[in-house]
DNA sequence: TGTACATCAGTGAACGCGCGTTCACTGATGTAC
DNA sequence: TGTACATCAGTGAACGCGCGTTCACTGATGTAC
């Protein structure tokens, strides 16, 4: 059946968005194709209408789950003090409830070591974000320029890292670690 | 043919000291039974002599990975002032060498993500990795008990998720992070 | 010491399965008249 | 307004491939005599 451009961005759009969760869920490899298409209510031979690979797709996608997890945070520093908006950021970043979820999370925990061993242009667009993030959460921080860049750099270091640790580890071990980097 | 049990052991070793490479540039996804015996100049069928699943043979391969990773430092904490091995060790763990050569580097950037999907024995051992790293680390640090563990894991977790948001972001990115969280 | 047999680490073919990608086809909608 | 045709998003079978695991077999070495 053909479809509307409507149709046709709203296809697209559903194929990006649940792909950007099953990917922070399952994981690059994890994720297949034929999975992506199911998600978003299709099968799978329709996807090379919309992507000319599954590398393209996961470009996308990590725009996607960047712009989801990073955009909130943007948009309340506009309206609210951005340390008190920062420091509540943080808290749900090192909580239970973002340990537990992935799939809504924070990418660099979810994917960073997939990530890793993928191609340049997918890590450009993982960097393009992690970039975002750093400017987001230099704004409630105070000094130079350079300054806020280095502590908000080093904090987003320490809860990716605390993240990614606690989801690979047992529960005790996750709890402990989660606690410690808990102001 | 028939081997002696040191020709076994010695196998077995190869095999795992292989994969604990492998495991950590390929991630678990892509490091095949055949590659890991392949690894140790074997063919893949007679790999369930060693192992009675993949699964058991990562488990064996972290714990590998973990300890060749943090048994120097602990060693020469043994002969040396503790503080000065940290910083050394740190320097190295943000150092261009670890960044560019996850094959001998910690475990925790390189296949955190992973081991997040894995089963829990395998998120076990990976704890178990975890918490002797941070033993090792809070040997450097001063107050108590609780504060020293306590810093020593922040300190971690920052140094594992610098290295795994260098790696998997474009090279200017990557070099403002590792710069960043350079003392 | 020499010989016959048992052991079992390692080999390579085979299994069922899921993957990314391709392709002939379908049929609802847009367009031209 | 009504009709014939073109478009193309989506379908489902098919492709070649690599995976984890199984298995009958090999042959060097250990053991029993």
């Amino acid at each position: 059946m053909r479809v509307t451009q409507q149709d046709m961005d709203s296809g697209h759009r559903r194929i990006v968005d649940g792909a950007s969760r099953l990917l922070r869920e399952r994981g690059m490899r994890d994720t297949s194709v034929a999975d992506a298409m199911q998600e978003a209510g299709m099968t799978h031979g329709g996807f090379y209408r919309h992507f000319p690979s599954k590398d393209a797709m996961v470009i996308e996608a990590l725009r996607q789950a960047f712009d989801d997890f990073v955009q909130p945070l943007e948009l309340r520093q506009q309206m609210e003090a951005p340390q008190a908006v920062a420091d509540e950021y943080k808290a749900l970043y090192l909580s239970e409830q973002h340990v537990d979820h992935p799939g809504q999370g924070c990418p660099m925990p979810a994917l960073g070591s997939d990530v890793a061993r993928a191609t340049d242009a997918i890590k450009s667009e993982f960097g393009a974000g992690v970039q975002r993030l750093i400017a987001a959460l230099a704004r409630a921080k105070e000094g130079t320029a350079d300054e806020r860049v280095g502590a908000a750099t080093r904090e987003m270091a320490m809860l990716a890292g605390a993240v990614l640790i606690a989801r690979a580890s047992d529960a005790q071990t996750a709890r402990t670690v989660l606690d410690a980097c808990r102001p």
